[in-house]
DNA sequence: TCTGGGGTCCTTCCGCCA
DNA sequence: TCTGTGGCGGAAGGACCC
């Protein structure tokens, strides 16, 4: 009897909101939304309580990163804009990101789950896959369920995860990564969804197709004009006319995605491939006429780069710029050096010719430096 | 009131070279 | 020498994700 393939996926709830309302716990039940910029920093009053900035009155163009439930319910979204969300729910709290705190506790909740079950993929701060395939027990049945045994054993990652964190998180448990990112969404917050094939007519297939992680606003649009909008509309489709309309590569994952098939295995190690630090300016700026922050703000970001990469132990040789237009455009310069190069000088001479290849006429409301073709030191 | 920041991967094009 | 082919690294853009 070979053993049965299980693959969680783990999605903490809200994440950076919920790690707030651990610190600021007489937010809880309320709309927040966390972005913007450090001057919304709570401040302590003379009575002990707390005052909390509110989207009221928001100026800037920051983002939501992330918002509580109640938030959403009022109609905000993270990857809204903070002067869009101010004027649906002005009363909002809000809060700037605090990334060192949500680094700490990710890397608690991971140290959590590698208790239970130590073959991890990483996928960003707040998500991870877990193989529960040779857990002891995952294989079991529990009365006449088949999946029980691996049921439990997901649920013993749940609480592992709130007593380190206190925090609550997502699970869904199937045969694959790409079914398991959809399961964990199918019962959230605090969720635990356990899928075999079986269920893919009547769990999957009503989906929107933009559920299906690699299908993002392009292909769902493309995917709209055919008429297909679930996940069962694609899987009923032709293959060939999938091959037809997308191509080889990507028409053969859409065929086999709807069909639950995805063979991909967990990647455990991983070296970064590049790194990089970009800015958005307050107001767009001018090549000619605010040169001298320009030049500023070049340099600091050259710098920040060269220290990410000290601090890591890399090098980079392809050092790049990115520019963002005041109509949005964005343009790419790289160079490879011949030799690989970390120290802040370098980069950001090598960034200076990038940017000289570039027509600067137009106003920039972005910048950006970045190091790739990394090496290790 | 336009749309953050940090990434990965893929495609296409081009020059160079065998 | 001409023409074709194919690999490869580098450059640029784009789609997508957290």
């Amino acid at each position: 009897m070979t053993a049965r393939r299980w693959i969680a996926h783990l999605d903490m709830d809200a994440f950076y909101a919920s790690v707030e309302l651990l610190r600021y716990p007489e937010l809880a039940g309320q709309a927040v939304v966390i972005g913007g910029g450090r001057r919304h920093q709570p401040v302590l009053q003379a009575d002990g309580t707390r005052r909390f900035s509110t989207l009221a009155g928001y100026t800037g163009r920051g983002v939501i990163t992330t918002a509580t439930y109640p938030a959403r319910d009022l109609g905000v979204h993270s990857g809204m804009g903070l002067m869009k969300a101010a004027a649906r729910a002005p009363q909002a709290i809000l809060l700037p990101v605090d990334f060192e705190s949500y680094r700490r506790y990710s890397r608690l909740f991971k140290a959590a789950v590698a208790e239970v079950a130590p073959v991890i993929e990483d996928r960003g701060i707040d998500e991870i896959y877990i193989d529960l395939t040779d857990i002891p027990g995952a294989q079991d049945s529990v009365g006449h369920d088949a999946a029980g045994g691996v049921r439990a054993v997901a649920q013993e990652i749940r609480n592992n995860v709130r007593r380190s964190t206190g925090l609550s998180c997502s699970v869904g448990v199937t045969p694959n990564k790409l079914l398991s990112k959809l399961a964990s969404e199918l019962d959230k917050p605090d969720g635990l969804t356990v899928l075999t094939m079986a269920d893919l007519p009547t769990r999957i297939w009503p989906l929107a197709v933009r559920k299906l992680n690699g299908i993002g606003p392009k292909a769902g649009a493309r995917l709209g004009q055919l008429g297909i909008d679930t996940i069962g509309q694609l899987a009923r489709r032709d293959r060939a006319e999938l091959l037809a309309h997308f191509g080889r590569a990507y028409g053969r994952w859409l065929h086999e995605a709807a069909n639950g098939i995805d063979d991909r295995p967990l990647v455990t190690h991983g070296e970064p491939v590049s790194m990089s630090r970009e800015t958005t300016f307050d107001r767009d700026l001018h090549a000619v006429r605010d040169r001298a922050e320009l030049t500023r703000i070049f340099t600091e970001l050259a710098t920040q780069v060269a220290t990410d990469l000290q601090r890591k132990g890399y090098a980079g040789r392809t050092i790049g710029i990115k520019l963002r237009f005041e109509d949005f455009k964005t343009v790419t310069r790289d160079l490879t050096l011949p030799q690989a190069v970390a120290d802040a000088a370098a980069i950001r001479h090598a960034a200076g010719l990038c940017l000289k290849r570039v027509d600067l006429t137009r106003r920039l409301r972005l910048l950006g430096v970045r190091a790739g073709s990394l090496i290790r030191l």
